[in-house]
DNA sequence: TCTTGACTTAGAGTACACTCTAACCTGTAT
DNA sequence: ATACAGGTTAGAGTGTACTCTAAGTCAAGA
């Protein structure tokens, strides 16, 4: 596969897919016969993980951490667990707060919705001044 | 209330709300006989939602197109509405795959966890090579 | 052979959201 | 009176994560 191809298939840009190389999150790829990277299909399984993890928010740099573990082998098993417990437990609290954030979302839209229905006959007098429904004024 | 104050409450810090004071996404405070900025604390409302909207992952940008609105008073509450209506449809989208690559970091975690408990009465074999169970190499 | 498109590198540039610096001012406490 | 905490400005600097540029190489098709 070429750089091109998995581009297409990571979603990532070629641009990205050589920065990601030259900074370690990507393994330094084997290269054709005239010097350009060709992969093996399984490199998509560890795209696809990075996509999660920033996804999630990991920040490069702890994507670096893990993904340096990851090459120095099976036996650095108990540090990438211990990584992802701590990214885990960030990821639902991320979580958490956009619930809460949502459900404020949720309110100020309805806020809106009512102030609509208490002045959709003034639409002729619209600097009549109401107290901001919406609350944030 | 004086900016440090608001700092405290808001959990902005005095940079940060000079920097929004003069990007607009604050109003330009009213100052004190000796041209210091002294809030009324109903701004507190606005930074809280400024907060929600950072929260949520909402760009400068776009809290400035809000912001601007805002400004002009009641009458452009239904573009407004259109914009956290957006919002809330990212939110919502965002949160979704929240939660799906939530899913994937706990059978990533489980699947070290098994490896864990496939090769603790190795601990001094660390080279041993198994395949990898978290399935990314 | 020539063109086209995809690739290569090192290194420069960009977008975003702050964050800090320098030099100066003000009000209060000792 | 003087120290000190906290305020002011314009503008420079930072960290993160890309994203692009320039100049060149390479393989395949018309």
């Amino acid at each position: 596969m070429k750089i091109g191809e998995l581009a297409k298939r990571s979603g990532l840009s070629t641009h990205t897919i050589r920065y990601y190389e030259r900074i370690g999150l990507l393994p330094v790829a084997d290269r054709d016969a005239g010097g350009r990277r060709d992969y093996d299909p399984s490199i998509l399984i560890w795209t696809e993980f990075l996509g999660r993890l920033k996804t999630t928010g990991m920040s490069i740099q702890d994507m670096l951490r893990y993904a340096r573990l990851r090459e120095q082998g099976t036996h650095t098993g108990l540090e990438r667990r211990a990584i992802l417990e701590t990214h885990r437990e960030m990821v639902r609290r991320k979580l958490n707060a956009l619930q809460v954030s949502l459900l404020v979302l949720d309110t100020k839209i309805d806020s809106y919705v009512d102030t609509e229905k208490r002045t959709h006959h003034d639409d002729n007098t619209p600097d009549r001044q109401f107290p901001d429904a919406a609350g944030t004024r």
